[in-house]
DNA sequence: CAGTATCCGGTGCGATACTG
DNA sequence: CAGTATCGCACCGGATACTG
Protein backbone atom coordinates (compact mmCIF):
# COMPACT_ATOMS: atom_id res chain seq x y z
CA UNK A 1 0.00 0.00 0.00
CA UNK A 2 2.04 2.94 -1.59
CA UNK A 3 2.19 5.03 -4.33
CA UNK A 4 6.07 5.07 -4.18
CA UNK A 5 8.38 2.49 -6.20
CA UNK A 6 7.53 3.59 -9.84
CA UNK A 7 3.66 4.56 -9.69
CA UNK A 8 2.95 6.25 -12.46
CA UNK A 9 1.35 9.23 -10.85
CA UNK A 10 2.30 12.54 -8.67
CA UNK A 11 0.45 12.81 -5.38
CA UNK A 12 1.10 16.15 -5.02
CA UNK A 13 -0.66 16.65 -8.52
CA UNK A 14 -4.18 15.42 -6.72
CA UNK A 15 -6.65 16.25 -3.95
CA UNK A 16 -7.80 13.16 -2.83
CA UNK A 17 -10.08 14.69 -0.27
CA UNK A 18 -12.52 13.49 1.59
CA UNK A 19 -10.52 10.35 1.82
CA UNK A 20 -12.60 7.12 2.84
CA UNK A 21 -10.18 6.22 5.03
CA UNK A 22 -10.93 9.28 7.59
CA UNK A 23 -14.64 9.13 6.27
CA UNK A 24 -15.32 6.09 8.17
CA UNK A 25 -12.96 7.57 11.18
CA UNK A 26 -15.07 10.42 11.29
CA UNK A 27 -18.17 8.15 11.39
CA UNK A 28 -16.60 6.73 14.11
CA UNK A 29 -15.22 10.34 16.35
CA UNK A 30 -15.52 11.18 18.92
CA UNK A 31 -14.46 8.62 20.84
CA UNK A 32 -17.79 7.96 22.27
CA UNK A 33 -19.43 7.34 19.26
CA UNK A 34 -16.96 4.31 19.24
CA UNK A 35 -17.59 3.33 22.46
CA UNK A 36 -21.28 3.62 21.45
CA UNK A 37 -20.96 1.38 18.91
CA UNK A 38 -19.16 -1.56 20.36
CA UNK A 39 -21.91 -1.95 22.62
CA UNK A 40 -24.32 -2.27 19.70
CA UNK A 41 -22.03 -5.14 18.07
CA UNK A 42 -21.97 -6.76 21.49
CA UNK A 43 -25.93 -6.60 21.51
CA UNK A 44 -26.87 -3.43 23.82
CA UNK A 45 -29.99 -1.49 22.56
CA UNK A 46 -31.79 0.48 25.34
CA UNK A 47 -30.71 3.49 26.39
CA UNK A 48 -29.57 3.01 30.15
CA UNK A 49 -28.04 -0.04 29.34
CA UNK A 50 -25.46 1.80 26.93
CA UNK A 51 -25.29 4.59 30.12
CA UNK A 52 -24.12 1.68 32.22
CA UNK A 53 -21.97 0.05 30.32
CA UNK A 54 -19.92 3.19 28.57
CA UNK A 55 -20.37 5.12 31.74
CA UNK A 56 -20.90 8.20 29.91
CA UNK A 57 -23.11 10.91 31.21
CA UNK A 58 -26.25 10.89 29.79
CA UNK A 59 -26.39 14.75 28.06
CA UNK A 60 -23.46 12.92 25.91
CA UNK A 61 -24.78 9.51 25.18
CA UNK A 62 -27.82 11.12 24.11
CA UNK A 63 -25.88 13.60 21.84
CA UNK A 64 -24.24 10.74 20.46
CA UNK A 65 -27.03 8.73 19.63
CA UNK A 66 -28.61 11.57 18.18
CA UNK A 67 -25.69 11.83 15.71
CA UNK A 68 -25.67 7.98 15.02
CA UNK A 69 -29.32 7.95 13.83
CA UNK A 70 -28.55 10.38 11.82
CA UNK A 71 -25.92 9.10 10.23
CA UNK A 72 -28.45 6.04 9.87
CA UNK A 73 -25.77 3.95 11.78
CA UNK A 74 -28.89 3.17 14.43
CA UNK A 75 -31.94 3.47 14.30
CA UNK A 76 -34.14 4.05 17.40
CA UNK A 77 -37.58 1.97 17.31
CA UNK A 78 -40.09 2.25 20.11
CA UNK A 79 -40.81 -0.66 21.21
CA UNK A 80 -43.75 -2.24 24.14
CA UNK A 81 -43.59 -4.96 26.54
CA UNK A 82 -46.98 -6.36 27.44
CA UNK A 83 -48.26 -4.85 30.62
CA UNK A 84 -45.39 -1.88 30.64
CA UNK A 85 -45.13 1.40 28.76
CA UNK A 86 -43.73 2.11 25.48
CA UNK A 87 -39.76 2.26 25.28
CA UNK A 88 -37.31 2.90 22.90
CA UNK A 89 -34.37 0.71 21.52
CA UNK A 90 -31.57 1.61 19.03
CA UNK A 91 -30.65 -1.12 16.48
CA UNK A 92 -28.12 -1.58 14.49
CA UNK A 93 -29.10 -0.48 10.73
CA UNK A 94 -27.76 -2.80 7.62
CA UNK A 95 -25.30 0.55 7.22
CA UNK A 96 -23.66 0.17 10.83
CA UNK A 97 -23.76 -3.70 10.86
CA UNK A 98 -21.51 -3.19 7.38
CA UNK A 99 -18.91 -2.32 10.00
CA UNK A 100 -18.34 -5.70 11.33
CA UNK A 101 -15.31 -5.97 9.41
CA UNK A 102 -14.04 -3.13 10.11
CA UNK A 103 -14.50 -3.95 13.62
CA UNK A 104 -13.42 -7.49 13.22
CA UNK A 105 -9.99 -6.24 11.36
CA UNK A 106 -9.59 -3.74 14.57
CA UNK A 107 -9.77 -6.30 16.71
CA UNK A 108 -6.95 -8.36 15.00
CA UNK A 109 -4.73 -5.81 15.24
CA UNK A 110 -5.17 -4.32 18.88
CA UNK A 111 -5.25 -8.13 19.94
CA UNK A 112 -1.61 -8.63 18.13
CA UNK A 113 -0.14 -5.26 18.98
CA UNK A 114 -1.63 -3.93 22.17
CA UNK A 115 -2.59 -6.58 25.03
CA UNK A 116 0.79 -7.31 26.19
CA UNK A 117 0.38 -9.12 29.26
CA UNK A 118 -3.50 -8.65 28.97
CA UNK A 119 -5.09 -10.99 27.44
CA UNK A 120 -7.66 -10.14 24.67
CA UNK A 121 -11.19 -9.14 26.57
CA UNK A 122 -13.61 -10.37 23.62
CA UNK A 123 -13.24 -13.23 21.82
CA UNK A 124 -15.54 -13.52 18.43
CA UNK A 125 -16.39 -16.69 16.90
CA UNK A 126 -17.71 -18.50 13.84
CA UNK A 127 -21.26 -19.68 14.95
CA UNK A 128 -21.05 -23.38 14.38
CA UNK A 129 -17.52 -24.59 13.66
CA UNK A 130 -16.41 -22.17 16.83
CA UNK A 131 -13.08 -21.22 14.62
CA UNK A 132 -11.80 -17.44 15.47
CA UNK A 133 -12.83 -14.96 12.91
CA UNK A 134 -10.39 -12.54 11.41
CA UNK A 135 -10.45 -10.24 8.71
CA UNK A 136 -7.93 -10.73 5.60
CA UNK A 137 -7.22 -9.05 2.24
CA UNK A 138 -8.26 -10.80 -0.76
CA UNK A 139 -8.60 -9.18 -4.44
CA UNK A 140 -11.19 -9.52 -6.77
CA UNK A 141 -9.80 -12.54 -8.38
CA UNK A 142 -9.61 -14.57 -5.50
CA UNK A 143 -6.16 -14.16 -4.18
CA UNK A 144 -5.43 -13.64 -0.75
CA UNK A 145 -3.13 -10.88 -0.13
CA UNK A 146 -0.31 -10.91 2.68
CA UNK A 147 1.79 -7.87 2.48
CA UNK A 148 1.50 -4.68 2.48
CA UNK A 149 3.15 -4.18 -0.54
CA UNK A 150 1.14 -6.59 -2.86
CA UNK A 151 -1.13 -3.27 -3.10
CA UNK A 152 -1.15 -0.66 -4.98
CA UNK A 153 -3.04 2.57 -4.03
CA UNK A 154 -3.71 5.18 -7.08
CA UNK A 155 -6.15 8.22 -7.48
CA UNK A 156 -9.85 7.11 -7.92
CA UNK A 157 -12.58 8.07 -10.12
CA UNK A 158 -13.66 10.90 -7.27
CA UNK A 159 -10.31 12.24 -6.98
CA UNK A 160 -10.10 15.76 -8.68
CA UNK A 161 -6.40 16.47 -10.32
CA UNK A 162 -5.33 19.95 -9.85
CA UNK A 163 -3.82 22.47 -11.89
CA UNK B 1 -22.16 -10.48 15.97
CA UNK B 2 -24.32 -10.33 18.97
CA UNK B 3 -24.12 -11.99 22.34
CA UNK B 4 -28.30 -11.99 22.76
CA UNK B 5 -30.16 -14.86 21.26
CA UNK B 6 -29.35 -17.33 23.67
CA UNK B 7 -25.58 -16.64 24.47
CA UNK B 8 -24.84 -18.74 28.04
CA UNK B 9 -23.11 -15.09 29.25
CA UNK B 10 -24.26 -11.76 31.09
CA UNK B 11 -23.26 -8.67 29.71
CA UNK B 12 -23.75 -7.10 32.90
CA UNK B 13 -21.35 -9.68 34.47
CA UNK B 14 -18.35 -9.09 32.43
CA UNK B 15 -15.73 -5.96 32.40
CA UNK B 16 -14.51 -6.00 29.10
CA UNK B 17 -12.91 -3.03 28.76
CA UNK B 18 -10.17 -2.35 27.58
CA UNK B 19 -12.08 -3.25 24.24
CA UNK B 20 -9.75 -3.93 21.30
CA UNK B 21 -12.35 -1.41 18.92
CA UNK B 22 -11.81 0.89 21.05
CA UNK B 23 -8.30 0.61 21.52
CA UNK B 24 -7.48 0.29 17.64
CA UNK B 25 -9.79 3.40 17.44
CA UNK B 26 -7.70 5.32 20.32
CA UNK B 27 -4.30 4.57 18.60
CA UNK B 28 -5.85 6.10 15.60
CA UNK B 29 -7.44 9.14 17.33
CA UNK B 30 -7.08 12.09 17.29
CA UNK B 31 -8.74 13.07 13.90
CA UNK B 32 -5.49 14.39 12.71
CA UNK B 33 -3.70 11.18 13.70
CA UNK B 34 -6.01 9.01 11.08
CA UNK B 35 -5.15 12.02 8.44
CA UNK B 36 -1.22 11.31 9.26
CA UNK B 37 -1.91 7.72 9.14
CA UNK B 38 -3.76 7.97 5.77
CA UNK B 39 -0.95 9.65 4.20
CA UNK B 40 1.75 7.57 5.55
CA UNK B 41 -0.28 4.53 3.63
CA UNK B 42 -0.08 6.19 0.44
CA UNK B 43 3.71 7.22 0.87
CA UNK B 44 4.48 10.00 2.33
CA UNK B 45 7.33 10.14 4.51
CA UNK B 46 8.47 13.82 5.17
CA UNK B 47 7.48 16.63 7.21
CA UNK B 48 6.93 19.08 5.15
CA UNK B 49 4.96 16.65 2.80
CA UNK B 50 2.81 15.44 5.58
CA UNK B 51 2.26 19.27 6.41
CA UNK B 52 0.91 19.92 2.78
CA UNK B 53 -0.95 17.15 1.98
CA UNK B 54 -3.07 17.13 5.22
CA UNK B 55 -3.10 21.06 5.77
CA UNK B 56 -2.53 21.06 9.10
CA UNK B 57 -0.27 23.47 11.23
CA UNK B 58 3.03 22.47 12.16
CA UNK B 59 2.31 22.39 16.04
CA UNK B 60 -0.39 19.84 15.11
CA UNK B 61 1.83 17.82 13.01
CA UNK B 62 5.08 18.18 14.98
CA UNK B 63 3.01 16.83 18.34
CA UNK B 64 1.35 13.92 16.29
CA UNK B 65 4.08 12.91 14.70
CA UNK B 66 5.50 12.59 18.55
CA UNK B 67 2.72 10.19 19.50
CA UNK B 68 2.77 7.94 16.60
CA UNK B 69 6.32 7.19 16.99
CA UNK B 70 6.11 6.92 20.79
CA UNK B 71 2.83 4.47 19.73
CA UNK B 72 5.61 2.86 17.43
CA UNK B 73 3.30 3.54 14.20
CA UNK B 74 6.09 5.36 12.86
CA UNK B 75 9.82 5.54 13.23
CA UNK B 76 11.71 8.43 12.59
CA UNK B 77 14.78 7.49 10.27
CA UNK B 78 17.73 10.24 9.46
CA UNK B 79 19.16 9.86 5.87
CA UNK B 80 21.13 12.04 4.03
CA UNK B 81 21.21 12.31 -0.02
CA UNK B 82 24.66 12.83 -1.07
CA UNK B 83 25.76 16.22 -1.38
CA UNK B 84 22.75 17.86 1.43
CA UNK B 85 22.53 18.11 4.98
CA UNK B 86 20.72 15.57 6.88
CA UNK B 87 16.95 15.16 7.38
CA UNK B 88 14.58 13.07 8.44
CA UNK B 89 11.81 11.07 7.33
CA UNK B 90 9.11 8.87 9.30
CA UNK B 91 8.19 5.43 8.06
CA UNK B 92 5.61 3.21 8.90
CA UNK B 93 6.76 0.17 11.11
CA UNK B 94 5.61 -3.08 11.11
CA UNK B 95 2.79 -2.50 13.48
CA UNK B 96 1.50 0.49 11.58
CA UNK B 97 1.74 -1.37 7.87
CA UNK B 98 -0.36 -3.95 9.74
CA UNK B 99 -2.99 -1.56 9.78
CA UNK B 100 -3.35 -2.30 6.12
CA UNK B 101 -6.39 -5.07 6.89
CA UNK B 102 -8.44 -2.03 9.06
CA UNK B 103 -7.54 0.53 6.37
CA UNK B 104 -8.71 -1.57 3.96
CA UNK B 105 -11.94 -2.30 5.87
CA UNK B 106 -12.85 1.09 6.44
CA UNK B 107 -12.39 2.29 2.82
CA UNK B 108 -14.64 -0.50 1.96
CA UNK B 109 -17.11 0.43 4.18
CA UNK B 110 -16.93 4.04 2.84
CA UNK B 111 -17.10 3.38 -0.69
CA UNK B 112 -19.97 1.30 0.36
CA UNK B 113 -21.75 3.76 1.90
CA UNK B 114 -20.82 7.33 1.89
CA UNK B 115 -19.91 8.21 -1.46
CA UNK B 116 -23.39 8.97 -3.04
CA UNK B 117 -22.98 10.97 -6.11
CA UNK B 118 -19.41 11.09 -5.49
CA UNK B 119 -16.83 8.29 -6.23
CA UNK B 120 -14.05 6.95 -4.21
CA UNK B 121 -10.75 9.37 -4.21
CA UNK B 122 -8.51 6.72 -3.62
CA UNK B 123 -8.58 2.81 -5.33
CA UNK B 124 -6.38 -0.34 -4.16
CA UNK B 125 -5.60 -3.26 -6.48
CA UNK B 126 -3.89 -6.17 -5.96
CA UNK B 127 -0.43 -5.74 -8.03
CA UNK B 128 0.17 -8.30 -10.80
CA UNK B 129 -3.54 -8.67 -11.06
CA UNK B 130 -4.93 -5.76 -10.70
CA UNK B 131 -8.02 -6.53 -9.41
CA UNK B 132 -9.73 -4.49 -6.41
CA UNK B 133 -9.22 -5.71 -2.76
CA UNK B 134 -11.25 -5.78 -0.40
CA UNK B 135 -11.20 -6.97 3.66
CA UNK B 136 -13.72 -10.09 3.79
CA UNK B 137 -13.66 -11.92 7.26
CA UNK B 138 -13.53 -15.71 7.45
CA UNK B 139 -12.78 -18.05 10.07
CA UNK B 140 -10.13 -20.65 11.11
CA UNK B 141 -11.54 -23.17 9.21
CA UNK B 142 -11.38 -21.66 6.76
CA UNK B 143 -15.08 -20.49 5.94
CA UNK B 144 -16.15 -17.29 4.73
CA UNK B 145 -18.36 -14.61 6.55
CA UNK B 146 -20.87 -12.92 4.91
CA UNK B 147 -23.42 -12.33 7.48
CA UNK B 148 -22.51 -10.66 11.19
CA UNK B 149 -25.17 -12.96 12.83
CA UNK B 150 -22.72 -15.55 12.16
CA UNK B 151 -20.45 -14.31 14.43
CA UNK B 152 -20.41 -15.00 17.86
CA UNK B 153 -19.06 -12.95 20.33
CA UNK B 154 -18.21 -13.65 23.95
CA UNK B 155 -16.05 -12.73 26.67
CA UNK B 156 -11.92 -13.38 26.36
CA UNK B 157 -9.52 -14.32 28.58
CA UNK B 158 -8.82 -10.78 29.60
CA UNK B 159 -11.91 -10.16 30.34
CA UNK B 160 -12.84 -9.45 34.16
CA UNK B 161 -15.50 -10.84 35.60
CA UNK B 162 -17.66 -8.80 37.92
CA UNK B 163 -19.12 -9.46 41.77
C1' DC C 1 13.82 21.83 5.64
C1' DA C 2 12.12 20.44 10.09
C1' DG C 3 10.49 21.74 13.41
C1' DT C 4 9.15 24.79 18.34
C1' DA C 5 6.41 28.51 20.83
C1' DT C 6 2.26 31.05 21.66
C1' DC C 7 -2.38 32.52 21.47
C1' DC C 8 -6.94 31.58 21.24
C1' DG C 9 -11.51 29.67 19.89
C1' DG C 10 -14.49 25.51 19.56
C1' DT C 11 -16.04 21.26 21.29
C1' DG C 12 -16.12 16.96 23.74
C1' DC C 13 -17.10 15.32 28.12
C1' DG C 14 -17.83 14.45 33.29
C1' DA C 15 -20.87 15.70 37.02
C1' DT C 16 -25.05 17.00 38.53
C1' DA C 17 -29.83 18.33 38.68
C1' DC C 18 -34.19 18.06 36.73
C1' DT C 19 -38.54 16.15 33.81
C1' DG C 20 -42.40 13.30 31.42
C1' DC D 1 -37.08 4.49 32.04
C1' DA D 2 -35.44 7.84 28.77
C1' DG D 3 -33.98 11.47 28.33
C1' DT D 4 -32.87 17.36 28.63
C1' DA D 5 -30.32 21.45 30.80
C1' DT D 6 -26.35 23.60 32.64
C1' DC D 7 -21.54 24.28 34.09
C1' DG D 8 -16.74 24.15 34.02
C1' DC D 9 -12.61 22.06 32.39
C1' DA D 10 -9.43 19.92 29.26
C1' DC D 11 -7.93 19.19 24.90
C1' DC D 12 -7.71 19.73 20.00
C1' DG D 13 -6.66 22.39 16.27
C1' DG D 14 -5.97 26.87 13.15
C1' DA D 15 -2.99 30.84 12.54
C1' DT D 16 1.16 32.94 13.04
C1' DA D 17 5.88 33.91 14.30
C1' DC D 18 10.26 32.27 15.15
C1' DT D 19 14.75 29.00 15.03
C1' DG D 20 18.82 25.71 13.75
Amino acid sequence: MTHEGGEPWDRDAWDIDPDSVVLTLQALAPHSTGLIMREAFYGTRRFDDFLRRTGMSPGVLSARLRDLVAQELLVKVPYKEPGTRERAEYRLTEKGRDLVPTMVAMIGWADRWLTGERKPTMSLRHSGCGAPVEAVLKCGHGHEIHAAREIVASPGPGATRLS
